[in-house]
DNA sequence: GTAGGGTTAG
């Protein structure tokens, strides 16, 4: 086959079975050198596609035996663009290794596939290349070493690549503003901004970031004010800026007011209403918008899943699946699907998904596993789980807490104490979550004085206890009989306030213990902070009954009916 | 070179 023909096959190719095909014409032909053109073009279609085309694409490259700078290149600068930066740096050191001398090209794209995901090593490695292949002028080259060193924060560095650019541009004075924006210096970067011999829109932006980042929305919004020209990035800069200074009207009104929406303007807002929990107004933004791309799927996807609202994020997976063959699941939309079975404790779906990412090469990394790990112990499988843990390649907060929490919900306390004294040795600092876990391991296996004095430290490892630690405590406390002492608990509490799941927790024990007393007092805090729930009244009245005082249980439950009565409209009956 | 998405509880 003629390397034009497969050319333009390439060139309409929109899936990854049409993918494989070219492949095996390819393999077929035993095209070993095709024209560095065709390569180009190949590369360029991949960069429209997912990262299952890349994988394939990669294969062509490898079966075609890239001997060549120029087609290694090109790989690499794609990879890049693609944002597939690993693979981008392992293709660098491969061909590296096979003795073709790297480009200007290559050379930048890989240094800024270093400065992506900060691999310090490899950037450094780079850099001492640079000096022995003499690009140590090139402007391209020295603008991307500038930006590695930005991007790792060692500004110093960053300053004097920056002073030995005899030819600077716009763009490398932008990657030294940047660099000071990124690391909080803002004395500096304003220094800079006010430096530059011109500015362009970019500059204007970075500038702007920097104030947002401080939280400082007035000089921010004077610089947006003042710019001579605004792309969406001056515009979304404000709207992430009031969005973390809490202001969600005003960022709301920045973003109505916009001239022009894109996704990234839509992904703010979104994640924005996620994390107030406000996931009808992300749902309505996320319906309004008609051109969706994989970022916008993940964070509808992760708005649900953040909000508890399973069902519904596993619903807009599988749409994303089953409608959309242009985007392909990334490990952003999976840890959202895990997350999503995990709260259903549906194993059979995570299973699913589990071998889906198998299927499509997608490699694990520590969210993902987090994930997993989470899944693993909802279902039971907490050797699973283990394992998982044990192979991540650093263990940090949220996955300690995981595992701690599986621990706890299977029973086994003294793992669960294990991993969190290893946590603590190692530096790391509890939240609240992690208490929560650790907590209710002690909770399951009834181990009250540990559970108390664990509550009682945790000022200590600076988290104030929340409501929900002291229930934990006080439903232990109340289990084994301590009814008295859980009161006393509740009653210590002090600026923290009990909500009506602690003294629902003491209720319960009451009912447990059949104390009347203690009951009464529970019972109606609870009613006073959940007036409409009608549970802790079939309480009480039960404690009331078990106690022979029918006429005060009787006279609960008739409560009950009758508010029953008052809730249930909305419903079918009424037809 | 500027602006966007993920994992732990309730």
């Amino acid at each position: 086959m003629q390397a034009s023909r497969i050319g333009n096959l390439v060139e309409k190719f929109v899936n990854t079975d049409q993918a494989k095909q070219i492949h095996c014409q390819i393999l077929v032909g035993n095209l070993h050198n095709l024209e560095p053109l065709l390569v180009r073009q190949i590369l360029k279609c991949a960069a429209h596609y997912s990262a299952r085309t890349t994988h394939y694409v990669r294969s062509i490259l490898r079966c075609m035996r890239i001997r060549d700078a120029f087609s290694a290149s090109c790989t690499i600068r794609y990879l890049s663009q693609l944002g597939q930066f690993r693979d981008a740096l392992a293709l660098y050191s491969e061909s590296h290794a096979s003795g073709i001398f790297p480009n200007t090209f290559a050379v930048s794209s890989a240094l800024k596939s270093c400065a992506r995901i900060l691999c310090k090593s490899g950037g450094l490695m780079i850099h001492g290349q640079v000096q022995k292949l003499g690009f140590c002028e090139v402007v391209f080259v020295q603008t991307a070493l500038l930006d590695f060193y930005s991007k790792l924060g060692d500004m110093v560095v960053a300053h004097k690549v920056f002073d030995e650019i005899r030819e600077r541009n716009v763009v490398s004075w932008n990657s030294l503003l940047g660099g000071y924006v990124k690391c909080g210096k803002l004395a500096m970067a304003q220094s800079v901004f006010d430096e530059m011999p011109e500015r362009d829109v970019v500059s204007w932006n970075s500038m702007i970031s920097g104030y947002t980042r401080a939280k400082d929305m007035e000089q921010a919004y004077e610089l947006f004010r003042r710019m001579p020209q605004r792309s969406s990035a001056s515009w979304n800069a404000m709207v992430t800026g009031y969005i973390e200074c809490g202001k969600m009207e005003l960022a709301r009104s920045f973003f109505d007011a916009m001239p022009e929406r894109n996704n990234v303007s839509y992904i703010t807002m979104i994640s924005a209403y996620s994390k107030c929990g406000n996931v009808e107004c992300a749902r309505e933004l996320y319906d309004q918008r008609s051109e969706k791309d994989l970022l916008l799927y993940n964070a509808m996807i992760a708005c649900y899943a953040q909000n508890s609202r399973a069902k519904d994020a596993l619903q807009l997976f599988d749409q994303l699946l089953k409608q959309n063959t242009k985007f392909q699941p990334d490990k952003m939309t999976l840890s959202s699907a895990i997350s999503a079975c995990s709260q259903l404790g549906d194993s059979e779906h995570g299973a699913w998904i589990e071998s889906y990412m198998k299927e499509m090469g997608i490699a694990m990394d520590d969210h993902l596993t987090t994930s997993l790990i989470d899944l693993h112990t909802k279902c039971g499988d907490i050797d699973k789980a283990r394992e998982l843990f044990n192979g991540l390649q650093s263990r940090d907060l949220v996955a300690y807490t995981a595992m701690i929490l599986g621990c706890g919900i299977n029973g086994r306390a003294k793992e669960a104490i294990g991993l969190f004294d290893e946590m603590i040795d190692s530096g790391m600092v509890p939240n609240v979550v992690t208490f929560t876990g650790i907590l209710s391991a002690y909770s399951h296996v009834g181990m009250v004085e540990e559970g108390y004095h664990c509550l009682m430290s945790m000022q200590r490892h600076g988290v104030g206890p929340t409501p929900d630690h002291y229930s934990i405590v006080v439903d232990l406390l109340g289990k084994s009989g301590r009814v008295e002492e859980a009161y006393e608990l509740i009653k210590s509490m002090g600026s923290v306030a009990p909500h009506a799941g602690v003294w629902g927790a003491l209720l319960r024990a009451c009912s447990l213990h059949g104390n009347v007393e203690v009951a009464e007092i529970a019972a109606s805090k609870c009613f006073e902070l959940e007036p409409d729930s009608s549970g802790y009244r079939s309480l009480l009245a039960g404690i009331y009954a078990a106690a022979g005082r029918w006429e005060d249980a009787d006279r609960l439950r008739r409560g009950v009916e009758e508010k029953g009565l008052v809730k249930i409209p909305g419903s079918s009956w009424i037809q």
